[in-house]
DNA sequence: GCCGTTTTCGGCCCGACTGTTTTCAGTCG
């Protein structure tokens, strides 16, 4: 079992668990043990083999262990089975209604017996809710609304990264041309931490205020509520404006005065994971944390609002990027001074996947390379697709050894950056690469990858990466577990042992930046750096556009907590290409060359 | 159900907003 279907258990459990009226805690400890999953890199069901392991998981204790125990090998928990005999499934669909909490959906249920969101909504419609106590005929509005949406929008809610950043840059535009009062619009919450999938938009103004400082704040939530996006206002008040776009995203905005944009951006960033244990950490040092200053507990005192670096200099902390707030290890680390220095954007020096017009990309050799040159880039690897991936117009060897030609011939044309001729081949279903020895020998940088059989068993799959790493030519393992953002399911294998054969022979595991992918995504990437594997950071650029998609690979990196020394095309050319895995009778280094002779 | 150099019992982040109330419960992030 993976470490989701553990928490897919957990989740549900302390959702039906507050359904059915529990104490606050008792419900919240399997939240967070949920949650929990979903963030370490480790399998759960390799933990679970060491009692003692497992319970050094914060927030797992004896009874919890058990319990996951007996999730592993029952592939279920009597606890839920025994809660879904008293409420039906889908009361877990009705908690995702808006407005709708697990003490209504209780109430309902106890009162209508109904379950379903098509019950609750038939129930709004016909009138018979607004009688309920602290019920009414607004409520009853609301819920008739999200019904209707539910049904329109049957997706997971959430957003790819890319499709979030867009959104928000639009709306960072709109407010800051707008009004007088308004000094900064930042973006925060998941966005801003480079999850691969963003749930809301959180947008932090800060403003100026004049005497007047309620008249100011309205002038701005009413510009904002004019955004020609909206779908619907979701809630207005004081200091807070949340609406709901047409393509469902959801974005909430909070305006506040300068003096707490350090206060307010800490907490609008998150996690809330990471919050809470600030929190903590605050009152352990007779201080109160919220989203407007750091106080004294006793007289509030402020100690420090105004940026975050103040905030966890304070806290004793040293600064921790966005990316790294996820409760996973770093504020223990922040405290012992052991951060990772994450590799930035600009510390990339070549991408090393990339299309052109030979298989599927929609650019010229010399197009991709004069674009990467404007980057600033020293070198790329033109990798088209190899004769297996058909509907890409993959090429046989005679055309890839035309490829190699048309691309010495363009580096001539294109000088200032290096173009190394490469491929990515496909890994076949029994593991051997899809073209010959003798053809990949000619190629600078031979990249490896998967694109059918996609749903083998985990050993097979394990078995199939295993040879492709023993083949002497590959060098590179790109986009590795195959998985789309909110699409398809990573394939299964088993990681630890692929990562281990990587790292044996030298070969670097590719971080796809293109959003749809992600891949390796950031836990499997802090695996990576764990083993002391090389990474490469490569766009997967199907057109000059594409190059631009660098970046949501570098703040994927950053989650996996990778920094600059682990990614080897932050090296300069040549000692990138030392960096690579030295193909089958390829020049000993010089040491050796002197040695011998 | 977990956890503790303030606690082995009694808390569990906490503030904003809404709608239904007439001071507050529930939802949300």
């Amino acid at each position: 079992m993976e470490n989701k279907d553990v928490a897919k258990i957990l989740r549900e459990t302390a959702q039906l668990l507050e359904i059915d009226g529990a104490i606050i805690g008792r419900y919240r400890s399997y939240e967070k043990v949920a949650e929990l999953l979903y963030s370490i890199p480790e399998r759960i069901e390799d933990l679970a083999k060491d009692e003692k392991k497992l319970k050094e998981l914060p927030g797992v204790g004896d009874s919890m262990a058990e319990h996951i125990r007996e999730i592993l090998e029952t592939g279920d928990y009597a606890l839920r089975q025994k809660l879904l005999n008293t409420y039906p499934p889908t009361l877990l669909d009705l908690l995702q209604l808006q407005s709708m909490g697990p003490k209504k959906v209780a109430f309902i249920w106890s009162h209508f017996k109904a379950g379903t969101v098509e019950e609750v909504r038939k129930l709004a419609s016909e009138g018979k809710l607004r009688d309920l106590p602290g019920f009414g005929e607004k409520s009853e509005q609301t819920i008739l609304k999200a019904a209707e949406q539910f049904k329109n929008l049957s997706g997971s809610g959430r957003f790819r990264l890319n499709v979030a950043e867009d959104e928000a840059q639009k709306l960072v535009a709109y407010i800051s041309k707008a009004s007088e009062p308004v000094e900064s619009v930042t973006p925060a919450g998941s966005l801003r931490r480079g999850r691969e999938t963003v749930g809301d938009l959180d947008l932090l103004v800060t403003m100026r205020l004049g005497h007047d400082k309620q008249k100011d704040v309205d002038a701005v939530a009413q510009h904002i509520l004019k955004y020609p996006g909206i779908d619907q206002k979701l809630a207005h008040g004081e200091n807070k404006v949340s609406v709901q776009l047409g393509s469902g995203l959801q974005v909430d905005v909070r305006l506040l005065e300068k003096k707490s944009f350090g206060a307010a951006l800490l907490y609008f960033t998150g996690s809330k994971a990471h919050n809470v244990a600030l929190r903590g950490r605050a009152l352990d040092m007779g201080w109160t944390l919220n989203e407007y200053a750091l106080t004294t507990v006793k007289g509030g005192k402020v100690v420090a609002s105004k940026t975050e670096e103040e905030i966890y200099s304070k806290l004793k902390l040293e600064y921790i990027e966005p990316e790294l707030r996820e409760m996973t290890g770093e504020i223990e680390a922040a405290e012992n001074g052991t951060l990772p220095k994450l590799v930035k954007l600009a510390d990339i020096r070549g991408d090393l996947q990339m299309h052109t017009t030979a298989s599927d990309g929609k650019n010229s050799i010399e197009e991709m390379g004069e674009a990467a040159r404007a980057l600033g880039y020293e070198y790329i690897a033109l990798t088209d697709h190899s004769q297996a991936v058909t509907v890409a117009n993959g090429m046989d060897e005679q055309r890839t050894r035309e490829q190699i030609k048309k691309i010495r011939a363009a580096q001539a044309r294109v000088p200032g950056i290096r173009l190394l001729a490469g491929i990515e081949v496909d890994i076949k279903k029994n593991g051997t690469l899809d073209l010959k020895d003798e053809v990949l020998a000619q190629l600078d940088v031979v990249v490896a990858s998967v694109h059918s059989h996609m749903k083998m068993e985990r050993a097979e799959m394990t078995e199939r990466l295993l040879a492709a790493i023993e083949n002497p030519y590959t060098q590179i393992i790109a986009h590795p577990t195959g998985r789309l953002v909110l699409r398809r399911e990573p394939f299964e294998y088993d990681m630890e042992k692929v990562l281990d054969a990587a790292v044996a022979r030298g070969i670097a595991m590719e971080c796809n930046a293109y959003p749809d992918r992600l891949d390796l995504r950031d836990v499997h990437l802090r695996m990576a750096k764990q083993r002391g594997a090389k990474i490469v950071i490569s766009t997967d650029a199907h057109s000059t556009t594409h190059f631009r998609m660098m970046k949501y690979g570098v703040i994927t990196a950053r989650r996996g907590w990778i920094e600059k020394k682990d990614v080897i095309n932050t090296l300069p050319l040549e000692e990138f290409l030392a960096a690579l895995r030295p193909k089958p009778g390829a020049a000993k280094p010089k040491l050796a060359k002197h040695k011998s002779a």
